[in-house]
Parts: structure tokens; C-alpha cells; sequence
DNA sequence: CGTTAGTTTGAGAGGACTCAAAGTCTGTGG
DNA sequence: CCACAGACTTTGAGTCCTCTCAAACTAACG
């Protein structure tokens, strides 16, 4: 399969943000590798530094951590978004957060040390970087702030809304975990509805 | 008052991520304004689009909005933090924050057509930008996880160790709202201690 | 020194939790 | 293609935490 299929997807992207040149398009062309990553599998294991950020071209990615035993989701990323652990990617330390697929994925991945030289060469990488994180600080603060609703019911009704498109891919059990409460409170709201 | 007494610990934090160059400092000191608000003011309305960005060099102000007629409190920041209604000053449209202060609190304000200029013609203010926003990310994430703590007691633990420095100059019912609990919960929670 | 905002205390109701068990789905091997 | 194991989901009963509503108390400010 050709690099130039692959792209497509990806340089669409970027071109949300910046302009991409043709010095830039074959230097990114030449530093993001197409990966497939079976359904349930590992991307990214808590207990390693995360070296990779992936772009997801179809399926579906969740991050997670343990707690008292337990995987806690933290969210969940679909088409056209980037994954990593952020804290850990962004400066290379260890963080509690682990990332697997819930689906088959296809993907790109970008290593960091191709990213920084990205980074040193591209200003208009920086401008990307930048206006990209503005909005994933959108997606956050709108968290942050259904996650204050009271009810169950309420944080479920509007994780509905925020993951419309996917919701009815990922099992109740991460769902849940992903709300705050537990199994058995989300089954019961479900029957309800 | 000199600009230079002031804008000293501004430069210092930009250079937590960044090297200034003299031109950059002078372009940064023609654009940032020394401002005061008087302890309870409303630094910015959510009726209007935020134009300026705060940074503050002492005092405390606190973001909020408003959900069924009660003030809720977003966050709180304090010495050497920027403060703005985010989306609405990095996407230029309206949102539902405001900002009011807790103290009187001396800050610079930087306006959003200086800080486009700057980002058009300092390639390392994209830097700048990118890296610190770096930093606010990862206290968002502890935001979220911490907000999935389950008992009341454990979430205003968790608020004492965050906002170690902050946290008794803020009333109650700010704290409460920004926890998602009642103020009388709050209340018996302090009290059993 | 009085008015108002902010905090504490009390009683009762309800939502979500825990523990327990039954039911359903999914995928693998015979 | 069916049967079974393991994972996932639903249902039930009882308990506890936090909420609401109400009132008293305290602190702050003009």
C-alpha cells in the first residue's frame, strides 16, 4: 500500500491548521508509519516512557488507568484524532496512563524525537501544535465540566451527546468507569430510558 | 511605576520555556499593560468575547459560571498563572465564563491582536505557547481524575493538596462549587476533622 | 452597630453504592 | 455447527452518603 493513500487522511488534518508545504509533506511523509493494531491489543503500557503519538485512521482507542485494582477509562479516541499519554509524551516521563483499542485500528504513528525535529525545522509545526491543542483544551474544559453534573443520568445523557458516534461501540463496563459510577447504576439507567 | 520592576517576573516565566531575545523583550514590554482590580471585580464578562489575557503577579481571581442561577466555580489561579475564558480568547466567540477576583490582585494583561502580532513574528512565542500549555494540560488531567474520586471527603483532600497555597484564601461555597458538592457537606467535612 | 453575606447544625428523603446471584452474549474447540 | 467457558450485563435487596429544606449562628462591612 502507498504512503500517498495513507496521507490523505492525516495531511487533511494538519491542513485544518496550517498550510503544508512540499519540503514539509515529504519530510512528514517520511517519518509517519502506518501501524494496525489487533482489536483489545496494548498500544502504550503505563510502565514505559510513551515514545509514540498515533493518528487514528478508523477505529477506536481507549486510555485508561488502574485504580485499586481497577481500569478506570479516562476517554476515548476515534477517527481523525491523535492518541498518546499526554503528560508522558509531552515531556518524556513515566504517567499512570495506558492505551489499548477497542477495535481493530488502523493508524499512523509519529515518534517524538521525528516530532522535535519537526518541531526545530517547521515553525509552522509549532502553529499547528498549538492551535490543535486549543482545541483538544476545548474537549477538557467541556469535561471538566459535564463531569460536575449531579445525577448519573445527567453525566450519561451527555456522554451520549459528547461520543455520539461511538458510544454504542465501547462496553458499559468502560463506559462506566469512564462516568464515575458503577455498572450496575449505568445498567439501570439503560433499562429505564 | 517602571515597567521593568514589573515586567521581571513575566520575563522569568516566559523563560521557564523559552530564551528571550532583547527584541522579543521589547516588543513583549511595549504590549503587556500593568493592571489592578480591586478585590470582587469582574476581570471578564461571558456576555462579552475575551479579548485579554491575564497574568497575574499577585493575587488570586477565580473563573466561573453560571448553571440553574448559582455561580460555579471553574478554577481558581493564583501568582505567575495566565488567566482568560479560554475558548473564548483563543477562538474568538463567546463562552460561558466569567472572571472575577478573590483579592486585590496586580496583574499585566496582554491583549489577543498583540499576542497574534507576537505569534506572527516570534516563531518562539509558538514555542512558548505550545510548552505552556503543555503544563496547563497535565493540571487539567489531574483536574479530571481527581473529579472521579467518589466520596466528597476524598475530592476536597485531593483540592487542599492542589491548591496547598490558595486554598484557605477561598470562601466555601467557592470551594463546594467548584467541587461539585454541597456547602453543607463541605461544612461537615471540615468540621470532622 | 445593624444589615447582609457566609457558615454551621439538624432532620428527613433519595440516589448510588455494595454484595450477591442470575441471565446473556461471544468466541473457541470439539 | 453446536456446546461450553469466560466475559459482560442485568436484576434484587439493603445500607450509607449526600442532597434538600430549614433555621441558627458568625463574620464582615458600611
Amino acid at each position: 500500500m502507498s504512503i500517498n493513500k495513507h496521507t490523505k487522511s492525516i495531511f487533511q488534518h494538519f491542513e485544518k491548521y496550517i498550510r503544508l508545504s512540499d519540503t514539509l509533506k515529504s519530510e512528514l511523509a517520511n517519518r509517519i508509519i502506518p501501524t494496525t493494531f489487533k482489536k483489545g491489543e496494548l498500544v502504550h503500557n503505563a510502565q514505559n516512557i510513551c515514545s509514540k503519538s498515533y493518528f487514528i485512521r478508523k477505529g477506536l482507542m481507549r486510555t485508561y488507568f488502574i485504580k485499586d485494582g481497577k481500569e478506570i477509562s479516562e476517554y476515548f479516541s476515534a477517527e481523525n484524532e491523535w492518541v498518546n499519554s499526554p503528560r508522558s509524551f509531552m515531556q518524556q516521563k513515566l504517567d499512570i496512563y495506558s492505551i489499548d483499542t477497542l477495535e481493530e485500528t488502523e493508524c499512523y504513528s509519529l515518534n517524538v524525537k521525528d516530532l522535535v525535529f519537526l518541531f526545530d525545522n517547521f515553525p509552522e509545526m509549532e502553529r499547528y501544535a498549538r492551535l490543535s491543542m486549543g482545541t483538544v483544551f476545548g474537549h477538557y474544559l467541556e469535561r471538566i465540566t459535564s463531569m460536575r453534573f449531579t445525577t448519573a443520568k445527567e453525566k450519561y445523557i451527555h456522554f451520549c451527546e459528547i461520543y455520539h458516534d461511538i458510544f454504542h461501540r465501547i462496553p458499559l463496563g468502560m463506559v462506566s468507569s469512564y462516568l464515575g459510577i458503577t455498572q450496575e447504576t449505568l445498567s439501570r439507567i439503560r433499562a429505564e430510558k
